[in-house]
DNA sequence: CTCTGATAGTCCGAATCTCGGACCAAAGTT
DNA sequence: AACTTTGGTCCGAGATTCGGACTATCAGAG
């Protein structure tokens, strides 16, 4: 990404400006309920699927090294959002899962995406909303690593 | 940010997943030409203005702190990117601007940008394509902390 | 004009983060 | 059964990031 902020900036930056409002915002409703989970923590802790999620999965999704991501989920573990079960499918994986305390997460994030979502509604009005959505769902399907079978 | 990958993914992560993906189309070009820059050296670089940028300006846009953008512009001034010069406007601050080599980087991106939009484009058609750009312009007036159309 | 508080940027040092390399165990393949 | 691939961990080193402290300059009040 290198682009200078012309009249006209690309869909990448575009698109950075509001994901990043967002989570700024999540991350500040967490604080304010005493859970202090640095960024990095909480952008693989997101990424976990409600049944499970593999390391490598996390991994791919991050972007970020194996190693990288052992290390985050060593710390959600220590923290108690997290635990690692064995995987029934795969005797050399583990199914990282989220606690009780885990879900305080989501259901603390929950309110504070729908307030930043509401707000910005009021902004574009309805209409322009579900647009958004709906096509941000369309663009999904070709730039998602990992629910595409591209690259 | 913390939400479990539901069916309906809050707009937040909607919003990241293309963004990453430009990102790392924009990368992926810049290593193919011989430019290999670190990401947090693009991201900053990507928010200098092309007509010179301060430093707390930059760190404001890239939620990081002074000290680090700093130490970013050390890198990127080192391997002959931007340049420091003073501010006429101001005598405590400097100006970032981009070298001649920097804007190879720009002459790199673009068309790296305009390919994955063109992507875009092609699978979400001309109409929700322009409506995406303007729909995410709106926006960027109520989430860009350096929300400044005009100064 | 001078004092005071805010602002732009840098230096230093320490904690943290990230990843390459090496390794093991369990699958999958032939 | 041998061989290759895959999921994950351990180790160590280099890079990143930031809090704290500091200088220089600006802007405003008196």
């Amino acid at each position: 990404m290198a682009d200078t902020p012309a009249e006209d900036p690309n869909l990448g930056l575009l698109l950075f400006i509001p994901y990043r409002f967002m989570e700024s915002a999540v991350m500040a409703a967490l604080r304010a309920h005493g859970h202090d989970i640095p960024l990095n923590q909480a952008r693989v802790f997101q990424r976990i699927d409600p049944a499970g999620s593999r390391l490598a999965d996390l991994a791919d999704a991050a972007q970020l090294s194996k190693q990288t991501v052992g290390s985050i989920i060593d710390q959600l573990e220590k923290a108690g959002y997290v635990r690692r079960e064995p995987d029934p499918e795969d005797a050399r994986a583990r199914l990282v899962t989220i606690t009780a305390k885990g879900h305080e997460l989501i259901e603390i994030s929950l309110p504070a995406v729908r307030q930043v979502e509401a707000a910005w509604e009021s902004h574009l009005g309805p209409t322009r909303t579900s647009q958004l959505r709906s096509i941000l769902k369309a663009l999904r399907e070709i730039t998602d690593p990992l629910a595409t079978p591209v690259r």
